[in-house]
DNA sequence: ACCTATTAATAACT
DNA sequence: TAGTTATTAATAGGT
């Protein structure tokens, strides 16, 4: 773009992939204030190093952008269609992760037995809902709901359709809970984690 | 910054500003995807426009890279200092709205009776965990195993410390759990919230 | 960090 | 919403 016009691939020089990184992103920020300033719009923009290292710029919150964004995404995930991004890839992947992992959870719950729907009963949820009533973020709390009141609801159709019995191997209920939000989460890069790992030895 | 250099503030005209809106957009998202490629950086940018409409860019998955970026967060919430991002605004807020928060889970904790503690014991905690255990997001996991573990060592201590009796109303236990990452959710722009509400009729 | 030739972005207009 | 163009802004390569 100036001295001589390059390509935008990778820079193989690592010095000058951070001197640019350094000036490119400051220029990043820089615009996507003007546009939040100029139009009144609500930015936010996260950049990490190839380092790892994180930058970021919210116009506002970051924290409630996260969120609103999430509840746009979990409404995205209502009527799959819609998406008005920059680039759908990352909402399209998004998208395909969840299907399959709501068909996964859907195939678990049909391989339930009937005791342990019985031991994951009304009353654990019950309890757990008294829990979620407490302080946790706003998204976490609606996907908490959902997941609860998807499992309610599951666990009373099985009720209902198996009797008390045995379980259903047909094909999977898409109609119950078109909301599913929940991801497999691999630790990969938290160490942090570890020390968090229940079954720890706690005095009591 | 053409035919005429303009002030970097709100602009008046609503058709210029929608023009400039998608005009600067475009840029914005052309510089983001620009510099990922270019210096192998991991990029989410979010815009809201005034009227709520979302666009949004990623280079690789926007959930991801929130996750990643949550994880960092709660890092910072650790040791509040070395934030290096382009203005720290939103993460201070955050750090501040956390700390209440902390302080007021603390307050409740420590008005829990004896019987309310014994209700939400061992056994319920461990059916939690293996709730949690399932395909739950990863900052979920994480913010749940450490809400997990910070009840555990609290229910511990207090065991601990009171016997089986009455209740401390000291000053509060800062040294237990440093990693707080629960926020008061404000149900606010969030319609589809009622039909998830609790304590609905469900067939059983 | 700074410089500056050159390219890229874009404000006003159509 | 899409093109044109004059002008400013961003920046690649060098110091």
């Amino acid at each position: 773009m100036v001295r001589q016009k390059i390509q935008i691939k990778k820079i193989d020089n690592l010095t000058a992939r951070q001197v640019t990184f350094s000036k490119r992103r400051r220029g990043l920020f820089k615009k996507a204030q003007e546009l939040s300033t100029l139009c009144d719009a609500d930015i936010g923009l996260i950049v990490f190093s190839a380092t790892g290292k994180l930058f970021e710029y919210s116009s506002s919150s970051m924290m409630q952008l996260i969120d609103k964004h999430k509840v746009h995404s979990d409404r995205d995930m209502d009527s799959p269609d819609q998406l008005q991004s920059f680039n759908l890839q990352s909402e399209k992947k998004n998208y395909g992760i969840l299907s399959r992992e709501f068909a996964e959870k859907n195939r678990e719950l049909r391989q339930l037995n009937g005791e342990e729907l019985q031991g994951l009963g009304l009353e654990e949820l019950m309890k757990l809902e008294k829990i979620v009533e407490g302080g946790i973020s706003r998204v976490m709390k609606i996907k908490f709901m959902r997941e609860i009141s998807s499992l309610k609801k599951k666990q009373a159709r099985l009720n209902e359709v198996e009797g008390h019995n045995a379980i259903e191997g047909g094909h999977s209920a898409d109609s119950i809970t078109t909301n599913h939000s929940l991801v497999n989460g691999h630790l990969d890069y938290i160490d942090s984690v570890t020390s968090l790992k229940l079954g720890l030895p706690i005095p009591y």
